[in-house]
DNA sequence: CAAATATGATAGTAATACTATTATTAATAA
DNA sequence: TTATTAATAATAGTATTACTATCATATTTG
């Protein structure tokens, strides 16, 4: 068990006024992540969550504009997060591979660790990533909400990942998009092993199902990471075209 | 430009009265693929639909359930459609890298091709599948929904995929994740490079930004496939060695 | 102590997501 | 042809959602 003492920075035009302030506001926080989890996002409403905290719908609203900038301020928080546990796990290490593989790891990996934000349940924040996190950016207003930051946390994440990629295979020509599909990839199967499972090769009832996907992700990115490094094979016919990126 | 003529088949727990068989019932599903696609999937209301039809809400709820229903109605319509253009174009290929190839380049396309249902704007469809179809399944009713077959059209579109991987590559130990990876990566580089460019490292300016997808696809499909396998005279190369995962 | 700040209590509104009823029209079967 | 049924329209109504507004009260801070 790990734990760590950071202060999480979360881009300020995603409240209205900063729950991290007051007792209110951390309650917010820490009852949203457990009620989304408990009935979903749909379902979840600030009169509820008022219920539950013994609160009111309008004080609710004095922290955030409304259910959607709550909802991605919490994903914001468990970017912000996997971010900064990449940053501690990798950093003393020089060889590149090394850094992608406990990167990987992290990436999967939740339970084990906790931050000092001893308010925030990060299992169930995970659990909330995986099977609601696409639903903050596909919607008509992701256009005017990036250009808020709103999802500056996510691209700050896949960075840092692409640039480790980078640094095993400075040719390769899609680090932005391998680094994003490991996220990606990585929540697609926690899910779909566990709803779907025809949908996938890994064993949702198996207590080690983080594992297989850690194996997955490794399997996806060290192979991908190994073509394109040097001249292309003669008979590779897969028309496979330079996009001049790099 | 192709166009084919073909009955799709969309499982009847989807709706309360075929919509095929009227014109009312046609009309609901051109105008919200139209309507969805213009203001987004949570703004779009029955009502709004019913005036933009110039029906009553009523009448919808006598075809849909539900707001839900006919969404996943329509998520099921798109992926019946191509797999059935996946089978069409692949019909007399006997090489399954080939097929692979044809099958990866069907998942990107869709402005070039009509089916027979001529009130159903399949280039509306596909924007929708892009940037809502996660929707369609990530809630709490999943594990219900998935009993009821909702996800059969999407299940058999995987498989259709990953059957071709693996006669591509018997031994290869992720051939259904791979095959939703290739579906996944595809809507969600047409996404992002157009809504976050710093997560995708295709450009969504250029009017190529398919035929990027489509060598992106072909890059991860034939190099991961490549991996993990029995030597393969031709296609083998020294260089790449499994990373003992597996 | 005064002033600002934070919360609670309460009310109200427009829109959403339905359900129900009754009337009207069109299709079809006897 | 009429009688019956099916399909849709018209209308109304309800509970819930997603807010906004106001005023009272309690707490903190200057």
């Amino acid at each position: 068990m790990e734990t760590f003492f950071i202060n999480l920075k979360i881009n300020p035009s995603l409240y209205v006024k900063d729950p991290l302030q007051t007792d209110l506001g951390k309650k917010i926080i820490e009852t949203s992540v457990d009620l989304i989890d408990e009935i979903g996002l749909e379902p979840f409403t600030f009169k509820k969550l008022a219920a539950e905290i013994g609160s009111t719908e309008a004080s609710i609203y004095r922290y955030f504009e409304n259910k959607h900038q709550l909802f991605v301020y919490l994903l914001n928080w468990f970017w912000e997060w996997m971010s900064i546990r990449i940053d501690l796990n990798t950093l003393n290490m020089s060889d590149a591979g090394e850094k992608l593989k406990k990167a990987l790891h992290v990436i999967v990996d939740t339970a084990n660790v906790n931050s000092s934000i001893e308010f925030v349940n990060e299992e169930k924040l995970h659990k909330i990533v995986v099977s609601e996190g696409a639903k903050g950016y596909h919607h008509k207003l992701v256009d005017e909400e990036n250009k808020e930051g709103f999802f500056l946390a996510y691209k700050k994440l896949c960075n840092k990942i692409a640039e480790i990629l980078e640094e095993i295979n400075p040719d390769y020509p899609y680090p932005k998009s391998l680094a994003n599909m490991l996220i990606e990839t990585s929540n697609n199967n926690l899910y779909y092993a566990r709803h779907l499972p025809r949908l996938s090769d890994l064993d949702g009832d198996s207590s080690k199902l983080t594992d297989q996907v850690e194996s997955l992700l490794n399997h996806i990115a060290f192979n991908l990471l190994r073509t394109e490094s040097r001249p292309k094979a003669e008979n590779h016919k897969s028309s496979l075209v330079s996009n001049g990126k790099h």
